[in-house]
DNA sequence: ATAGGGTATGGAAACGTTTTCCTGAGCGCT
DNA sequence: AGCGCTCAGGAAAACGTTTCCATACCCTAT
């Protein structure tokens, strides 16, 4: 059973295999240029103590940082936590550490998180969430992230296309249009949109997606109620009370992510309509809970844990010139919070 | 706006504040010891150029690295997220990282990760989650901390009683007690226990609250069916059917924690039996969404936030001798998913 | 044989800090 | 006036790696 020991060294390994310090880092960090005898020996003996180089003093030598810098809106949030999750795993499996910070969504705190990130000499930094409406800072974290990169640092967004760096993201305008859609089949007319925080560009692009959708069935956004709020729970139920307020004809809530539909379902719940009888309901995201709510979730569903995968792993690939794009799919995932329009509004032409 | 530059060093700091790379340190460091007006000049002057001391040489040199290793039991469970949320709060105040790093509740791969993280050479250590009741298990992760712990470590567990370090502790056993007298006294007799995850200690100490409650109202834990699964819904919904199959007369079922019982509550669901006119169901945690469910889930309250960030900041405390506990505390929150028995089973003395 | 080109290996510099050890100045005390 | 003491501040060692450079060797082509 190999004990860490107060301070077991390179220079250790090298000296019980009997060979230089050069050597023996040569082979540890997989340099090559080694005879398969020595680097067998190096590699058996390091084994065997169960040595572990000290990323300090690598990074400090070396450069490149065997760290990711996670920035994610919301820590506790199951949408990010589950991209965390995929993050994690892939950095497991390489052997990288991940630094997990949060931006609460705001832009300036996150512009400071990823200053201290670069400051921190991480090797690879992964933003998770929207981009913002506010071109000052989309054109500063630009201006950091490509600084970082001309000093070899790696980077990967997920769900941001507004900062020319590789990218994963889910359609969310296609997810929009979907759900939309879905809606329209079953005869609902009166829709009602709960959208989330306001000047997040996930929430235009969803938009854009039902105003388009709409637009195919000879409707138009403009003529339906949109409650901005935040992408929380209590985001979905401020916006509620104010749907079933200002609109009580409504017959169905489009809420822009899952965390605002379980907000939703909460209040109307609480005004005692029941869902999809009177309502229907739909999210976006596919959170894990979203199948056990009562009534589950008719929502998009967006692979979550292979996004926060794919993020890593191309930030990993040998940097290319131009931003690389990877898209993922959505599934429009009906379950029982959406039915046919009732009667009353939906039988009207 | 400083900008992090190309390669800012401290010699560059010193050279431009007229002072030798030693005095600049010592002030950068606060290790005091300078005039006031030397001192203020290199402040003056890092500020200026945007300096910030690049961590892997500083670790390298001094030894204690301002990175603080969390290891959760499983990253995207609410629970953990929560408590790593609370966590993450107070290391940016303190302006330390945090790396995340699971276990997915293999305790041979949890003492792998903290060898990890000690070997890693992180300053802080803080373990979320319950231990296990393998001896070996314990006792080697034991001598692991405490090795680290003479080096200058700091560590501290959440929920973990047995690793005698530091620790932020629920009081499980009070809280399996109080949910267990809520069913009591609702009249419940027929009472099912979904526990989760056998051989962690969490699951022990609930029952032995959940049993000691019986034994005041004159009954036995060894009269009730208690089935075991996974402490996630998944092994709630496992737990859920058994029980429903083997032991049709139970009218209420307590869940060990949030996520088996929302797994509990979706089979009812399917099965329509109506909570909690016909079955009660009670869990333990209060994740957030709990609130958010149909019905809405009774449940032991404790402050995962709050638990987070005591760990962090007991483990920044200067190190006693002894090991400290602070204990939280619970609230049993009474919602819609627990009434009284039904009839038919209840009103049988 | 001998020059020339790899290739495997070792020695030593470098990375950017903190910390230890010194030096010299100022001070109070006898 | 001389003696130790404290204290600010500088020079240099140390931290544990990676990498550059030099060296010795072997092989091949002249």
């Amino acid at each position: 059973m190999p004990k860490p020991g107060p301070r077991l060294r390179l220079a250790d390994v090298a000296e019980r295999a009997g060979v230089s310090l050069a050597t023996a880092s040569r082979v540890l960090s997989g340099r090559g240029g080694v005879s398969e005898e020595l680097a067998g020996r190096v590699r058996q003996v390091s084994h065997e103590l169960g040595y572990v180089a000290n990323p300090y003093a690598r990074t400090l030598a070396g450069g490149t940082s065997p760290t990711v810098g996670l920035i994610v809106h919301q820590v506790d949030d199951p949408y990010f936590s589950e991209i965390a999750g995929g993050v994690i795993e892939v950095a497991a499996e390489k052997g990288l550490l991940v630094q997990i910070s949060h931006s609460g969504r705001d832009p300036d705190y996150e512009l400071r998180q990823l200053r201290h990130l670069i400051a921190q000499r991480v090797g690879i930094i992964l933003i998770a969430g929207s981009g913002y409406d506010d071109p000052r800072v989309e054109a500063e974290a630009r201006t950091e992230l490509s600084a970082f990169q001309s000093l070899g640092g790696r980077v990967a967004v997920i769900g941001r296309h507004t900062l020319g760096v590789d990218a994963v993201l889910p359609d969310n305008e296609a997810g929009g249009r979907a759900v939309t859609a879905h809606l329209l089949e079953l005869g609902h007319r009166r829709i009602a949109v709960a959208a989330g925080t306001p000047g997040l560009t996930t929430v235009t692009d969803r938009l854009a997606g039902v105003s388009s959708a709409l637009r195919q069935h000879g409707l138009s956004l403009d003529d339906l109620p949109v409650v901005h709020s935040d992408f929380t729970r209590d985001g979905g139920r401020v916006t509620a009370e104010q749907i079933l307020g200002d609109h009580p004809e409504t017959t169905a809530i489009i809420a822009l992510n899952d965390a605002m539909a379980i907000g939703v379902l909460s209040v109307l719940r609480a005004h005692r309509i029941p869902v999809p009888e009177r309502m229907s309901v739909v999210g976006f995201d596919d959170v894990s809970v979203a199948a056990d709510l009562a009534p589950s979730l008719t929502t998009i569903r967006l692979p979550m844990t292979d996004m926060g995968r794919m993020a890593l792993t191309l930030a990993l690939r040998p940097p290319s010139t131009r931003p690389r794009r990877r898209s993922t799919g959505h599934t429009l995932v009906v379950r029982d919070s959406s039915g046919p329009a009732p009667r009353l509004s939906a039988s009207r032409p």
